[in-house]
RNA sequence: GGCGCUAUCGUCUAGGGGACUAGGACGGGGCCCUCUCAAGGCCCAAACACGGGUUCGAAUCCCGUUAGCGCUACCA
């Protein structure tokens, strides 16, 4: 048994778009499963709108998510001459044929049949010319396509995700195969790359399941061996449009940018329109791979859940040692401006991933402990502020007085904790009058890791100093803390 | 319009004729924990699109309807 060779060929005239990245990804766990080679084929056929900037991003993207490819990148520009030598052959076995109507005349025809509501098909004028005509028309340099023959007869095939799906030859246009400047039309591109890249199994997207049967035409023309077809289903909106740039983020990079770790893109996209069965959400990539069937590919289209992404992420955030995130942070925190002072961030780190959802949460939060005063009052806080009045201030100045003398050399939180609690008590506060505002000033928010393990990272001077500063504002408006 | 694909909680899904009072996860709501939140634990609301068959029995098989989506280029 040959083992299968997939590939992932994406046209570079975009970003690497989230269902690009998830075709790829099925593709390479396919691949990894059987123990089979996957290529990777950029489509730059498309001069207008294919770039190498393009290219990059696709290929970065993919490096980002871990799809290694085996083999390529190939360039299907590179093979413009055996695209047009298939086409060619197919004229000279009489199963295709050059077309010498002019766009203009074919949009006129278009146009005649949409008027009276009836599907436009080619009616093959140019085939029935005489080959002397065709011959003299070819020598007198009038510009031509070639037009595939489509027989009547039903094409079917058996999808390794949909079953059995046929179309009616009949129901097909003789589709132009060669452009009249001789470059290959996509569906003679693939058909023949893939034929010679010996692609056994075509794993793609859903919308590609028209263009199957014209495809298969062609393999059988080109007396080929017809390879697998698994079409995967559309990655859709929350509105159950296809996902497309007014939903958002859409490209990979733009969830790379907002601090989404790989693996847990990985892990989401996997899950998109495949599911290994049963109720397993968070798996190791070697069990994803393990467990990887075309079988396991949902037929239906699957809306992009962002809410779950960020759940997931934040999974794997937190089984992530802080030790993993140290130059990811440190580079976001060069990105906002702030110098990490040689300190080790480590604890820092390790003090707020476990309610932060990605890694740019991570990093603001960090910069926030390294400077309080980079703090914003949110909602919650200013709220507090409201609630408290006055004693908001007070308390904070107190809490400033019982918690100055641990500031040499005995600023842990432990006794941070019990200094607090004495504090708190000899004044008859509860422990919260005191925590909280204490939260406020050094977070902006009444939501933050313990506040005795705030008070420990963000370290004696700093804590103290925006403690008194955060006091000293009652007859302030506080606008700005 | 033509052709094709699809149809289980709001979302991702489990389900392959009886194990279904339809399970899990995200999101939502509540409770516990707690200085707050997150995490974790417990609980609640929430779905088989509709109509016909087949069958002793249908979420599961068949047909139709409806709806959504895709394709319909000398784009890929």
């Amino acid at each position: 048994m040959v083992l299968p060779r997939v590939r992932f060929a994406p046209s570079p005239t975009g970003y690497l778009h989230v269902g690009g990245a998830r075709t790829a990804l099925f593709n390479w766990l396919f691949a990894r499963h059987s123990g089979g080679t996957l290529v990777l084929r950029i489509e730059d056929t498309d001069r207008e709108r294919s770039t190498e900037a393009h290219t990059k991003v696709i290929l970065d993207g993919l490096g980002w998510l871990g799809v290694q490819w085996d083999e390529g990148p190939l360039f299907q520009g590179a093979y413009g001459s055996r695209h047009k030598a298939d086409a060619e052959r197919l004229v000279a076995e009489g199963k295709a044929y050059r077309c010498f109507c002019t766009r203009e005349e074919l949009d006129t025809q278009r146009a005649a049949a949409e008027k009276v509501g009836q599907a436009f098909r080619y009616d093959r004028r140019c085939f029935r010319l005489p080959r002397e005509e065709v011959e003299r028309r070819g020598a007198a340099g009038m510009p031509s396509t070639i037009r595939f023959l489509v027989d009547d007869k039903e094409i079917a095939w058996d999808d390794a995700v949909h079953g059995r799906i046929s179309f009616q030859g009949r129901d097909l246009d003789d589709f132009v195969i060669l452009r009249s400047d001789d470059s290959a039309i996509y569906n003679m591109a693939v058909v023949s790359d893939d034929i010679a890249m010996a692609i056994t199994h075509v794993i793609r997207g859903d919308d590609h399941i028209s263009n199957t049967p014209k495809q298969i035409a062609l393999y059988r023309a080109l007396g080929h061996q017809l390879p697998v077809f698994a079409h995967v289903p559309m990655i859709l909106g929350p509105d159950g449009k296809k996902l497309s740039k007014r939903h958002g983020a859409t490209a990979v990079g733009d969830y790379q940018d907002q601090g989404i770790l790989a693996p847990a893109m990985r892990n989401f996209l996997a899950l998109l329109g495949w599911s290994p069965g049963g109720d397993r959400e968070v798996l190791p990539p070697d069990e994803i791979i393990a467990l990887f069937t075309l079988e396991g590919i949902q037929k239906k289209a699957a809306v992009f859940d962002a809410a779950k992404l960020e759940w997931m992420n934040g999974q794997y955030l937190s089984a992530l040692p802080a030790d993993e995130l140290v130059a990811e942070v440190r580079r976001r925190l060069e990105q906002i401006g702030l110098s990490d002072d040689g300190r080790d961030l480590r604890p820092l780190i390790d003090a707020v991933k476990a309610r932060a959802r990605t890694i740019l949460q991570v990093a603001n939060r960090v910069a926030v402990r390294l400077d309080p005063s980079r703090s914003e009052l949110d909602e919650k806080g200013r709220a507090l502020i409201g609630k408290m009045g006055s004693a908001f201030y007070s308390n904070l100045a107190r809490a400033a007085d019982a918690l100055e003398p641990l500031g040499n050399g005995a600023w842990t939180a432990e006794r941070l904790l019990a200094s607090l609690k004495v504090m708190a008590e000899s004044n008859g506060m509860k422990l919260g009058d005191a925590m909280q505002p204490i939260r406020v000033a050094l977070t902006g928010s009444t939501v933050s890791e313990p506040v005795n393990e705030l008070l420990e990272v963000v370290g004696a001077k700093r804590s103290l100093e925006r403690l008194r500063e955060v006091a000293g504002r009652e007859r302030g408006t506080g606008s700005s803390a």
